[in-house]
DNA sequence: GTAGGGTTAG
């Protein structure tokens, strides 16, 4: 049956309305306006400042041999905050932020800041490419703008990630070889990085090592702490709490805070419980975030009554809910009760004058979405605009993979588009999930368009999965779409580790 | 931006 539809011929469909914006970019259309040419009679009203998302798009849609000649036209008025904006607004295009940030290094003025240059050392390394990372370290140095501390979390994180634990460790030893200090804070950020990527048994280990040259204080133990609530080995978390109060160091509110929310990770509710008591019993300042640890802990794990108790109980001690706080609640309400109730705790809390953020309309959207009423999901993405948050990349595909779900594939592409001409560029996932969608129809025409995303998903420094590669050539040859088949190919042997159009 | 709470699905 399948393979019966999939050799029919391609025909039109209603679909390729969206092909058009997965052919090769557009010709730029954002061109600077020329007031050069105007008359001289009436000067021209001084022009907007371009603002980042111009930019970002401008940058997309440009030549990039142009682009450094576009990037020097005193219409642009850099700033360090501009250019970590413009870099934040690309960073799901990585080569393409990288060239914009290299290109505006050749500036004759200006000068990139510390900031600017840890945010493009953090494309570089997640795109695995060192090699640019270290390079731009050195120009760092060069031109006396770092690298700092923060610099060397970043490349060490990067390295974690991409399964590189050791050489994260090197980077941080050897950081005082390029000119930065190694310090108690340094070594607490590496022990944290290892930590929240699981490392934690490596941790552990750098941390008993070091420890005394260090003098590790409270944030040491409490990040290795953590770091064994995360894999869920309480016992091991209470080991350090123990060895902590051993020796002579005092634990904090966050080292509470911390054993608690190990406990509901575990599903110890009862332990949990009894560590709260003991908390208040101690005259524990109990703060905002136990309080939304415990309405959290309780409500995901079904216990919907016990959390709006503890939020009740909250109030009655006039300790004042974050924004965490409701977050925590109105999901509780969204998976363990109704979206009535939920959207009911969201409207308290505008009335209270709690500001909601994106967290908050994502969690209410997806609730939204889950329960069937895609209506009411895309009123909330208008508010959500409406008051001055915009949509983000998690926002559209939580709407794109509902929609997907539901069959309404067409849908999904419209707000898919949408992304692109918002300025929010899809992610690693986003992509996943509309190439998923495009074998749902059966139709050979969303082959091709899955083809034609994973080509721009590569040309945006990201590496899918060999399962999406091989998914796709199959479907593309089962089409009798061979030619293009054998130009995926092409790419998938090109792509490597490091993307082609990295290459600058 | 040295540590603790709130978005991912089945």
């Amino acid at each position: 049956m399948f393979t019966r539809i999939l050799t029919k011929p391609p025909q039109q469909t209603s679909y390729d309305c969206h092909v058009h914006l997965l052919l090769p970019p557009p010709k730029p259309r954002l061109s600077l306006p020329r007031h050069a040419h105007t008359t001289a009679a009436k000067p021209p009203p001084p022009p907007e400042p371009p603002q980042d998302a111009t930019i970002a798009k401008l940058v997309i849609e440009s030549d990039p041999l142009s682009l450094s000649e576009t990037l020097t036209n005193p219409k642009f008025q850099w700033t360090p905050h501009l250019v970590d904006s413009v870099l934040k607004r690309l960073w799901n295009h990585g080569p393409k932020a990288l060239q914009f940030f290299k290109h505006l290094d050749r500036h004759p003025v200006y000068i990139h800041s510390s900031s600017s240059f840890d945010h493009a050392i953090d494309i570089a390394a997640r795109l695995r490419d060192y090699k640019t990372a270290w390079n731009l370290v050195h120009r760092m140095r060069s031109i006396r703008r770092g690298p700092s501390p923060r610099t060397f979390a970043i490349i060490a994180e990067r390295y974690v990630a991409a399964g590189k634990a050791h050489r994260a460790i090197k980077v941080f030893l050897s950081m005082h070889e390029h000119g930065c200090r190694q310090d108690l804070n340094s070594f607490n950020t590496i022990l944290d990085v290892l930590c929240k990527s699981r490392r934690v048994e490596m941790a552990y280990s750098l941390f008993k090592m070091l420890r005394f040259r260090f003098k590790c204080d409270s944030v040491s133990y409490n990040v290795i702490a953590n770091g064994w609530c995360l894999i869920k080995r309480m016992p091991m978390a209470l080991q350090v709490f123990k060895e902590m109060v051993e020796r002579g160091v005092e634990p904090t509110l966050v080292t509470y805070n911390i054993l608690l929310k190990g406990y509901f990770r575990t599903g110890q509710l009862n332990e949990a419980w009894e560590f709260f008591l003991e908390m208040k019993k101690r005259k524990c300042e109990i703060d905002v975030v136990t309080y939304t640890t415990m309405v959290h802990g309780f409500g995901v794990a079904g216990e919907v009554k016990r959390s709006k108790k503890v939020f009740d109980m909250m109030l009655r001690e006039g300790v004042v809910p974050s924004v965490a706080t409701y977050n925590a609640l109105i999901q509780v309400l969204c998976k363990k009760d109704n979206m009535q109730n939920a959207v009911l705790v969201f409207e308290e809390m505008v009335r209270k004058g709690c500001v909601p953020n994106s967290i908050t309309y994502n969690v209410v959207i997806r609730g939204l979405c889950h329960s069937g009423d895609m209506e009411r999901a895309l009123e909330f993405m208008v508010r959500m605009e409406e008051n001055g948050g915009q949509h983000n990349v998690q926002t559209y595909n939580v709407v794109i993979r509902y929609f997907c779900d539901a069959g309404e594939i067409g849908k999904g592409l419209d707000m898919f588009e949408k992304m692109e001409n918002g300025s929010c560029l899809p992610n690693l996932d986003t992509y996943n999930i509309v190439i998923g969608a495009m074998f749902l129809r059966k139709k050979s025409t969303d082959l091709v368009v899955a083809g034609k995303l994973l080509i721009q998903m590569v040309d945006r420094g990201f590496l899918p999965r060999k399962f999406t590669f091989n998914r796709v050539l199959n479907g593309l040859v089962l089409t009798g779409n061979q030619d293009f088949a054998k130009e995926i190919l092409r790419m998938q042997s090109r792509c490597g580790r490091v993307p082609r159009c990295l290459r600058l």
